[in-house]
DNA sequence: AGATATTCCTGGAGGC
DNA sequence: TGCCTCCAGGAATATC
């Protein structure tokens, strides 16, 4: 369930080990995860160098010496396995250095994707390009512009990825919590001065999530590749029937098919 | 154009 | 214990 701090996490973890690496060894392991893979993804990857890795919103990027970005996305249930002891049935790509290390893709769900993209069309690679700005780049006034005139729930809104990249549901309610606005509140009515609160939210919640996850980069790239959430607790995800701090009891509603969870006293 | 529903997939949880 | 149903998640696609 990886949403942007978790990418981060895993972009930072995979540096380590691929920069400035030559692969030496890249098995597909299967046609397809979520669309099928480019066919000439082995060919075009191996004897490559790695020049540099990156992130942009739930997508990790991986650049190579011969001019392609492999872009990965983890779906929801994606990771990467440092050194595996063994291959398991859900490792779908494994990739292999000349320092010996393995790398292997793994996505239960296969909700995932894989695509190769010559690096200087990045931005203008049809997913890329959809995009709205990074949350960390975002700002009050320019959210206000994308919200102006929209009825649809800031809860649906914030999980649009072209009004802001890399959010998801987990982090979507946590930043409404402590914005305190209503997640069924329509987007265009939220004021400025609380769409200033929501980006400053926004901002503080991701940092404290890559920071958590820095500190448990060394389970990350422990041989099982466990890649947890950010695992402070929530004040209202997955809290439902629960305390709020404020005294109130988190409450759990229904919004485009997937649960959000806020506190009804805190939250208008 | 905006809003809403459906689709992909598997494993884990809970009910009986 | 086993079988069934339901649910989680992101994003593309379809339909109103």
């Amino acid at each position: 369930m990886p949403e942007l701090p978790e990418v981060e996490t895993t972009v930072r973890g995979l540096e380590r080990v691929l920069k400035g690496r030559k692969l030496v060894r890249v098995e597909p392991r299967r046609p397809d995860l979520r669309r099928a893979l480019p066919p000439d993804l082995g060919q075009r990857l191996t004897g490559a160098r790695v020049t540099d890795l990156g992130r942009r919103a739930k997508y990790g990027t991986i650049s190579t010496d011969r001019g392609d970005t492999l872009v990965f996305h983890l779906g929801m249930s994606g990771k990467w396995r440092i050194d595996p002891a063994e291959l398991d049935k859900h490792d779908h790509f494994v990739i292999e250095t000349d320092e010996g290390r393995r790398l292997a893709l793994n996505d239960a769900r296969r909700f995932g994707s894989l695509d190769l993209v010559p690096t200087d069309e990045l931005a203008a690679w049809p997913a890329f390009a959809a995009l709205g700005p990074e949350p960390m780049d975002l700002t009050a006034r320019e959210l206000q512009r994308k919200l102006a005139g929209r009825n649809a729930a800031i809860k649906l809104l914030l999980l649009d990825q072209s009004i802001v990249a890399g959010l998801g549901n987990i982090y979507v309610c946590e930043a409404l919590y402590r914005a305190g606005i209503h997640p069924r509140r329509p987007g265009g009515s939220v004021s400025l001065a609380r769409l200033e609160r929501l980006v400053v939210a926004i901002k503080e919640v991701l940092a404290e999530a890559i920071e958590a996850g820095g500190s448990t980069l060394r389970d990350y790239a422990a041989p099982n590749g466990e890649l947890g959430y950010f695992s402070k607790a929530f004040a209202v995800y997955d809290r439902e029937g629960k305390p709020c701090s404020c005294g109130g009891t988190v409450k759990r509603i229904v919004q485009g098919g997937r649960s959000t969870f806020y506190c009804p006293r805190c939250q208008r």
